[in-house]
DNA sequence: ATGTCGCTACCCTAGCGA
């Protein structure tokens, strides 16, 4: 199985190259992060014109997530019971939900036997802020229900956009992130654990350099100075983890007009 | 690193989020 999970920045600016990405790299998975787009309003017609069969969770401008495949989509579940939410700022400027709204983050289905997700992790913002509570009870909730998966018996692979920089190898200058989310010790933490659940971390190789990073900021030139993050992650379970003949970042389609602020990763299991 | 994107609402540019 040919998996692949990646963060498009907007399915709808991206459409021509997903496509042709598709085209080309031919996964049989692939996750999808940052859709932007409503529930309805993915381009299914597009990518099954590929042979790929979709399930999206989609809520408008923010977040969505989807996963592809021609290798079957069963059981799709969107979101996660004990997803916490996004209850507003305890001050008030953003305002309060008299509900905590549940964001399109999640989305999960067995593809030819493996339990596959695609997660969008909440960014944060800063350590001091609501959302970096947020950020962290979220991935106390994933780790809950992925545990759960995790007890039956088909493999499990979580895929997606961390917005967490496992150690301080997976930043270009870790003094440069000194009091910003990403690499502070309770996320990295919250991370461990979802592993400890039973799941590996699987390192791709980059195509050029030493540094496995998956994201570059749009600005500055960070992509070009490959100053970048490896935030992007793949979790496995261990019929995966030793299961994996290729893993790498396609850092081709960071490059040229009109890219996605984040590399595909690919990776081949030998099931 | 704060140099760019993509979105929406409101009107074609500003404000937000990343």
């Amino acid at each position: 199985m040919k998996l692949a999970t990646w963060n498009v920045n907007s399915v709808k600016a991206r459409l021509p190259r997903l496509l042709d990405w598709l085209d080309r790299t031919d996964p049989d998975v692939l996750c999808v992060q940052e859709t932007k787009v409503a529930a309805d309003a993915f381009p299914a017609k597009e990518v099954a014109e590929l042979g790929y069969e979709t399930a999206h969770h989609g809520e408008g401008r923010w977040n969505g997530v989807a996963l592809l495949s021609r290798a079957g989509l069963e059981d799709v579940r969107r979101g996660f019971a004990g997803d916490p939410g996004w209850a507003g700022e305890p001050t008030g400027e953003e305002g309060l939900f008299e509900q905590p709204h549940i964001e399109a983050r999640a989305v999960s289905a067995l593809c030819g036997g493996v339990r596959v997700w695609s997660v969008y992790v909440p960014n944060g913002r800063t350590p001091e802020s609501a959302h970096y509570t947020y950020k962290l009870s979220w991935l106390g909730g994933l780790r809950t229900a992925v545990a759960q998966d995790l007890a039956s018996a088909a493999p499990v692979v979580v895929c997606g956009d961390f917005n967490v920089a496992p150690t301080d190898a997976d930043v270009f200058d870790p003094a440069a992130f000194v009091g910003s989310t990403h690499v502070t010790a309770p996320e990295r933490a919250a991370l461990a654990a979802l592993r400890e659940a039973g799941l590996d971390d699987i390192v791709p190789t980059p195509m050029k350099g030493p540094n496995p990073f998956t994201y570059w900021d749009y600005r500055a030139g960070m992509f070009h100075q490959d100053k970048g993050m490896r935030i992007d992650l793949v979790y496995a379970s261990p019929a995966l983890s030793g299961a994996v003949t290729s893993a790498y970042i396609d850092r081709e389609a960071r490059k040229g007009k009109g890219p996605s602020d984040h590399a595909p990763i690919v990776i081949d299991f030998d099931i």
